[in-house]
DNA sequence: TTGTATGCGTTATCAC
DNA sequence: GTGATAACGCATACAA
């Protein structure tokens, strides 16, 4: 086992300084050619590589970056995760994931884990139980301590840092608007409760297209569930509860499951019920009928936020200026909707 | 902004020694208990907490796990993540993730990245390219640094290292017996090029089931594509040429998607064809009708990885002996198999 | 052109 | 009980 090469080890070896060594390496105008052909035909053969965490050390800067999300399983946050891969990557910084799993105290515990020095900032979206709870005493730590923050998807308006989001009333607001173009006028709902930021905001858009429209907002069509985690329980007893035409679902499953249920009821898709969710995966594209969808762009969503966040790290300058990046949602129509 | 507070600091407010600091904050016998007190108090005040870089660098020891897979987005790889992640974490450790892409050179590129220094061991699943390619010096040369490494799913021969595997063989085996005992006789099968090892053992698994039923093996039921990519065209017209009353896919978005071509065929799922996936993902079990696969236990094999490979970076015994744990496949029977 | 000294933040050894 | 010093691997200002 030849263990890795230090400059200590070049040094020594050619009976040379440690720093004419480093010099030598980066090719430096002050040392001859000789010393610098001698030393970089040894560096190479020997395979030298500079020592990452040393680096670190030396220049504050450890180009990784942090990625704290509530889940991993749901395909919108995989593709996220994709995006900040490819950016950060071809920048040169790695990408440490950490899962909340939903988890108020994981991403407390995550967060502080990587902020003692391992990254040089963040990219997050907020666990459940942190929109619930309504405490970003974390976030405000970290970024008082320096350590810029991208927070996507998952926000909250109490931490000033830099957002990226897409639109997600006017996801909403598009995909009530096609159902209701389509001659649907008994629209179901089913979301969750309020304090997941982006379920809020989808509601109003869903709202919204109703009034814009004429209709009446029946509160008896719209299942809120605690959290994203599927409950087939409730969503069949509310489907068995209500009379529907349509149904618009805050995430894919949810609406995949609602596909199921109707079928099973015996109702034909799209013409007695029309169906839309949230996030354009594998599932809406595979699903029987495909599923027509409000596509989050989530790889783009990753990209964006890589960039801002190695912007941040790398500027100079501390300028506090944030800024939030709104992506606007695409409607992609499948066989769960009238074509 | 308060930037992170050092031992330094603390000394110097507290007009004592460094080295006083860093062993009163350990406890130390050494030490007063008045001085340890007020040193306590003081770090307490100021959260301090050790930089990890400065550990990494005294310890040689970084507590990240580098973890190298081709893909995100299939659902396998994504459970995986989940299961060294919740192991990794719980031991303190941090989890790199970096894909390849199904590309060597990002592999590579990956892996040299994380090599100096970034990390403590890897768990890896190859990519199709270097599989095909059989070029596994990257994953040598690590070694020999006397990186561990654990490689699962995605698996060669030729490197001697720690290994967490399903029996892919008897997966391939299971599933096709069970559609044999269903009475199918015309099983098609869908898969890769055998250059992927899971492929090629599933395949061998199939053929096993076929002759020790005595049904001959029918080549012009078997299509290899060349990845896991999908490609609808081929399947379609696969499908178009073969007479079969049952298909096995190697993963679980080609058997979403051959039930969508048998539908659109007018054939009844399971009883005009049965079919089985490999992979218990969300698709399977939210596809309509639901998907009877081959579950390969990813989080399993993702805890199990994490937990040789902290085993082997933790030991301090350079002991040479590697090991492959074979994980047993499960079939999970849904509706497009008869019950 | 080369080498010395210093520092990044921490820990460990040894001296006082 | 406390503190000075060296070391981890590297970079760089400054001497020589």
């Amino acid at each position: 086992m030849k263990s890795k090469i230090t400059l200590k080890d070049i040094a020594r070896e050619l009976e040379v300084s440690i720093s004419t060594v480093s010099k030598a390496l980066k090719n430096s105008e002050e040392i001859s050619r000789d010393t610098k052909e001698k030393v970089q035909a040894f560096a190479r053969l020997y395979n030298y590589k500079p020592n990452n965490i040393a680096i670190s050390l030396k220049n504050k800067r450890t180009k990784n970056i942090g990625v704290v999300i509530p889940d991993i399983v749901h395909h919108f946050f995989t593709t996220v995760i994709r995006g900040i891969e490819k950016y950060a990557n071809a920048k040169g910084y790695n990408v440490i994931v950490c899962l909340s799993e939903e988890s108020f105290d994981k991403e407390v515990i995550n967060m502080e884990m990587l902020a003692n020095g391992s990254i040089d900032g963040f990219i997050m979206s907020l666990s459940s139980e942190t929109q619930a709870k309504k405490d970003f005493n974390h976030l405000k730590e970290v970024m008082e301590q320096g350590i810029p923050v991208v927070l996507f998807d998952r926000i909250t308006n109490e931490i000033d840092c830099d957002k990226v989001i897409i639109d997600d009333k006017l996801g909403g607001y598009l995909a009530t608007k096609k159902l209701i173009e389509q001659g649907k006028r008994k629209i179901a709902l089913i979301t969750t409760d309020d304090y997941l930021s982006v379920s809020k905001a989808r509601g109003q858009g869903h709202r919204k297209a109703l009034i814009d429209s004429g209709l009446e907002v029946d509160e008896s069509r719209i299942l809120k569930l605690p959290t994203m985690e599927m409950d087939e329980e409730r969503i069949r007893s509310f489907f068995d509860s209500i009379e529907f035409d349509a149904v618009l679902c805050v995430n894919e499953i949810f609406a995949v499951f609602s596909m199921r249920v109707a079928l099973e009821k015996g109702l034909k898709i799209p013409d007695d019920v029309a169906v839309i969710g949230f996030t354009n995966g594998l599932l809406s594209k595979y699903a029987n009928p495909s599923l027509t969808v409000v596509a989050q762009h989530g790889e783009k969503m990753g990209e964006i936020s890589a960039q801002m966040l190695i912007d941040k790290v790398e500027s100079e300058k501390e300028e506090e200026t944030f800024q939030t990046k709104i992506l606007e949602p695409t409607l992609v129509v499948r066989d769960s909707t009238i074509n």
